[in-house]
DNA sequence: CGCCGTATTGAAGTCTTTCAACGGACGTGG
DNA sequence: CCACGTCCGTTGAAAGACTTCAATACGGCG
């Protein structure tokens, strides 16, 4: 906070973050409605990775990260869900990563059996869940592109972004991220160190880009600097394209 | 519940490198079997990142690279894909990523509308895509772990480890890995740089884990170390697997 | 045989990590 | 209500890993 940096910033444009969830269609929403809630605290463990996978989640409030611990120890964290997510899709026999609540969540569960029944029957569900299974290997990849190419800078600002944009999606007023998760969840998330997303947050700070408020929230400043220094930007995607294929054009004779 | 997941680690564990792509099921691969080939050279380009997803492919021979290029220019590969995989299942309308023959490819194409119509119309095909897209799914969640958390001579020789059991399982006899893609490829797929690449793989060669084989193929001399070194080891999971599982008894209450 | 693109190697630089200490917030208990 | 302890986050300094820049070597192809 008193701590001023006297480090320039290196800010280069970057391409393009897509939105890693987005909220499950209606049709895919129904299946969860008449489902019982369920409670889980903070800390609270929904699946490990290996555990039989008996059933996929509606996640109705709360945050949960997506853990993978490495043989020796080291955590990634390979998503957030939260309210409105969908989690558990997939047709292995084991989950393979574990899922933790960060604070408490409620969530719908269903029966992998009874999720597979509608799936074979329901003509509304199935491109739906083709869609939700589309819309997360999308996600992944922009995260491989994160973590191959940007720099802790980069990789904040992006993850900053993202969250405020789902917040706004939510309904959202005020420019503010919650982030309801650890810097330790934000760290393995990124692909970096605690000191570093700490010292990151700071530098933001002093750029104006945004303000703690709180040790669980910040506001968000310049949006278009944030976006800017995500790296995201698109305005010479064109260019490349351009470029890229001439140079085919070149090649493919 | 925990009794059930160390017998689990005990028993069979986890593939800390999924194998990215399996060969598509009988049924998927069959879909393809009456489309005429198609040939592509070297360098040439499948379909951009933006084009208008009008097919998917099977390939029948050569070796692919999935592209994404950022607007400042940098260029990341998630994937390589290689005979039996298959390329371009998703429900986005447009592409996400570019495909670009890295030697001479030989492919199948099916349309997406024949492709959505046997999905809408066949019992058999359906969960074979599904399995496929999860498989996917996993393979990202692998190379997110890689790209997180792992030093460059890890990341190779999660690489080479890779590759070597997937030639292995083709019906490859001798440990010989073929490397078609140039280490500029490898580097983008690895998040390291060129030289970086170079210098891990002449550590490795001095370490007696392999030893080049002409430019584009290398030998591997010790199968063991070289899956040790990937970080992939297994062995230490079932400890880990107790703690956390401990940790979690503890917080629970 | 010689050229050009690709790969290797070396040295310097940069960014992130690691190690270490401090500070602040929160919850518990006095 | 305040004191205190603990956990989490921040900050600093040094070390390390990878990158960058630069020069050289290799190998395929004309």
């Amino acid at each position: 906070m008193e701590a001023d940096m006297l480090m320039e910033s290196t800010t280069r444009s970057r391409p393009a973050m897509a939105p890693s969830q987005v909220t499950p269609p209606a049709s895919l929403h129904s299946l969860f409605a008449r489902q019982p809630v369920e409670n889980f605290v903070s800390g609270q463990i929904l699946f490990f990775e290996g555990d039989e996978a008996k059933s996929i989640f509606e996640v109705v409030e709360g945050t949960l990260r997506i853990v993978r611990i490495l043989p020796d120890g080291r955590r990634v964290i390979t998503g957030f869900l939260h309210a409105g997510d969908l989690l558990g899709i997939s047709f292995k026999s084991h989950y393979i990563y574990t899922a933790e609540a960060i604070n408490n969540v409620t969530i719908r569960r269903l029966s992998r059996r009874a999720f597979e029944t509608e799936l074979a029957n329901s003509d509304e569900i199935r491109p739906a869940v083709f869609h939700q299974m589309s819309d997360e290997m999308a996600a992944a990849q922009d995260q491989m592109v994160l973590l191959s190419t940007k720099n802790a800078e980069e990789r904040l600002c992006s993850f900053l972004l993202k969250e405020l944009q789902r917040e706004m999606r939510a309904g959202g007023l005020a420019p503010i991220v919650k982030l309801p998760m650890t810097r330790l969840d934000i760290a393995d998330y990124l692909g970096l160190t605690i000191e570093t997303v700490s010292r990151t947050m700071t530098k933001l700070a002093n750029k104006g880009v945004l303000t703690p408020s709180g040790r669980h929230a910040v506001e968000i400043l310049r949006r278009g600097m944030l976006a800017q220094l995500a790296g995201d930007g698109d305005e010479c995607e064109i260019e490349w394209r351009m470029t890229n294929t001439s140079r085919e054009e070149f090649r493919r004779h």
